[in-house]
DNA sequence: CCAAATTCGTTCAAATTCTTTCAAAAAACT
DNA sequence: AGTTTTTTGAAAGAATTTGAACGAATTTGG
């Protein structure tokens, strides 16, 4: 049996199941302990699943909510990393859009290093850090989303329209060769779009996690920005180089 | 059975029956006490539900009080009931205004009875919390004033003025016989000024400590808007309602 | 208020699972 | 055929999970 075999046969019982054991699967494809532990492996470094002790599990679990603690907490350190560099990015006096999302948030400590800045948000949880912080903010009006906070709907489009930023800082649900930036509502997708069109730049903050992963709605194709990560295995780096600009932190 | 199964299982009892008692789960997991007890210590840890004595309950409540800050802890009970006193006076499908401020934030969690709602507010802090709730949520552009997280300048003036409320509830720091209704900032005054312009009907919510305080910024005269408050002594009552009608609370 | 009954937290040993390492087998290349 | 590279399975020690036991804490019922 190939591994490709085995590895299908792998996200199939995943898909059926949600949740798969590892001895479950040496009957199921013949082949031995070491080896499906590898594949397991194999594929959660490109996200396809999640490990646990004993097999894995979906990595888009169907139950859970997007916002999970015990991941947040994961990559810690890894989105501290990332929003330092993208902080790093930003000058004096600029005017910068922030999107809605945690990796995003992670930015606002560093920019007090920064004077006269002028933030537009259409994050409600991130206009609250900046007020907290002390950094100028303003909020274009729209309606909220409940689930993620941000402000999304014609007239936050309407407003955007009449705004132009220096540098545009947008978080994604998941990026890839193939599908580029994505995420899943088509509204936030709209508004993500629109000011990278208003902004001389832009930068898109994901940890390496979201490779491979996508949702619905593309917003960018990996060539329209820079991508803020932390360290990508070195194929996978070469690869996407490529197609686009890559700031790797750590 | 893997941890992640019995965890899934135990959320998917937490959702149908609000409450789950440990016994109960040991039939349905086939896992012993010692390990049921450490899977909802785990799930408490990430916040996905609360422990109780005999089992474990869901950990957003909706009915239930969210954190608060300490200082708006002060007037507890008072704010508790002036904001149910004004959330009982919301109809079906009415659109109101509210306003910043730690008391019009108590409204909140009453505003549940109330279907088809749409809510209006200045304010960031709000906004977050009727997110919570899953409460249709409008926020007008501005400017964001850091120390008290609520949206001003001229962008929400002019988009106020396009508006029109059923019904407005304002905070305030003071109101006197004389003086009216006051608070520090001229510009969160003239919001306040042209929400109640902007409605069919105002009301101002203040604990009683308020009463006799005056700020810079006059915003409305009592007899603008109805107060809803604690208790007044007798006197000081018979005084105010010559000039204003009052709810007065508990 | 007290006593019995439950429930809780902690500790410990057994069982299972995981990671690492290594050598054999298979595949790919010259 | 010979060599290098990749894949595979096995083994050993580390790490995690599990169930049971026992005293402490809490609830219940008089």
């Amino acid at each position: 049996m190939l591994t490709e075999e085995r590895q299908q046969i792998i996200l199939e019982q995943l898909k059926i199941h949600n949740i798969v054991k590892l001895h479950d699967l040496i009957p199921l494809t013949g082949a031995s302990e070491s080896t499906l532990r590898r594949d397991l492996q194999d594929l959660e470094n490109c996200h396809k699943l999640l490990r646990i002790h004993g097999g894995a599990q979906n990595a888009i679990s169907l139950h859970e909510e997007p916002a999970l603690s015990q991941k947040a907490t994961v990559h810690l350190d890894e989105k501290k990393a990332i929003g330092r560099t993208a902080a790093g990015q930003v000058r004096n006096q600029e005017v910068i859009f922030l999107d809605s999302g945690t990796t995003i948030q992670f930015m606002i400590p560093y920019l007090i290093e920064h004077k006269d800045l002028l933030v537009i948000t259409n994050s409600v949880d991130n206009a609250s850090m900046l007020a907290d912080y002390d950094i100028e903010t303003f909020l274009p009006g729209g309606k909220l989303k409940s689930s993620t906070k941000a402000l999304i709907g014609s007239t936050m489009i309407q407003t955007l329209e009449t705004y132009h930023f220096d540098k545009a800082f947008l978080g994604t649900n998941g990026f890839s060769m193939d599908s580029g930036y994505t995420t899943p509502d088509p509204e936030e997708a709209a508004i993500k779009t629109l000011a990278m069109k208003r902004s001389n730049q832009t930068f898109v903050l994901s940890d390496s996690s979201k490779y491979c992963q996508v949702s619905f709605s593309k917003f960018a194709d990996l060539q329209d920005a820079t991508l803020i990560t932390d360290k990508l295995p070195e194929k996978e780096s070469g690869l996407l180089n490529k197609k686009t600009k890559i700031m790797e932190v750590n």
